[in-house]
DNA sequence: CTTGACTCCGTACTATGGTACGGAACCTAT
DNA sequence: ATAGGTTCCGTACCATAGTACGGAGTCAAG
């Protein structure tokens, strides 16, 4: 397949230069492979990997276990990546939790606040 | 009222002395009142703030949007605060939403690698 | 009157996820 | 062959929310 350019990967990942730049740094993605400069040097693995990032990233991933889940895909380790999974679901419920209490509590505030009866504001006095 | 020492603010507010003064920094805090050092400079007005401080942040607020809440508290600003409320809330649902999707996307990949069937973890492969 | 605890203050460092900059190399078209 | 565009690379910078450190002053007890 055709290689391509930095900037075309990018564009592919729906990123920019520099997040790939970012990336590579943090051993994500691979370094150039050309040796030189100012060539083609990624291909469909590459996009491939950027997408992997970013899909993972949205699961709640951090990029430090997203390295770990690229460790992970390249020894086949399915055990592990349960685990992975199994932590980021529970850690998502905690904070799915924790938000929706919030949510909530900040509800009532404003409802509060809207009904408008005199004294202070519901919502900055909430907090004292 | 006994005045009290950072050290004690701190642990009243549940945080720690250097939090206390990087809140002071921030402007969220009032500054040490007496001129000197060593003193006991704090009273219930600081404990109270504090705690204002870290209950809004369990609701979601940013250190600078909190920052913004004590300015209103100050000019009694009701329809501002019903605003940065509901923002705030619409801001935290988007989020809930994000992360219970994101939660049964990496459910169901857990589920289905732990089924065990052949060829590649569906967790490992998913991002693909 | 010295020691230890505590304070204030500025500065620097941490982690997370990027974003931007400047120099040198290199490829392509004119 | 020279200009323009792009790359690589290191380094520095941004926001967010802290955390840590070293120096200097002060206060109370021994």
């Amino acid at each position: 397949m055709n290689p391509l350019r930095i900037s075309e990967l990018a564009k592919k990942g729906g990123v920019g230069v520099e997040t790939v730049r970012f990336y590579q740094r943090k051993g994500l993605l691979d370094a150039p492979q050309g040796s030189a400069t100012a060539g083609r040097h990624y291909g469909a693995d590459d996009v491939r990997r950027l997408r992997y990032i970013r899909k993972a990233q949205t699961a709640g991933f951090t990029l430090s276990e997203i390295a770990e889940l690229i460790d992970l895909d390249r020894a086949d380790d399915r055990p592990r990546a349960r685990d992975m999974a199994r932590a980021r679901i529970a850690a998502l419920d905690e904070k799915i939790a924790e938000l929706t209490e919030a949510r909530a509590a900040l509800a009532k505030l404003a409802k509060d606040c809207a009904k408008g009866g005199a004294g202070p504001c519901p919502i900055l006095a909430a907090f004292d």
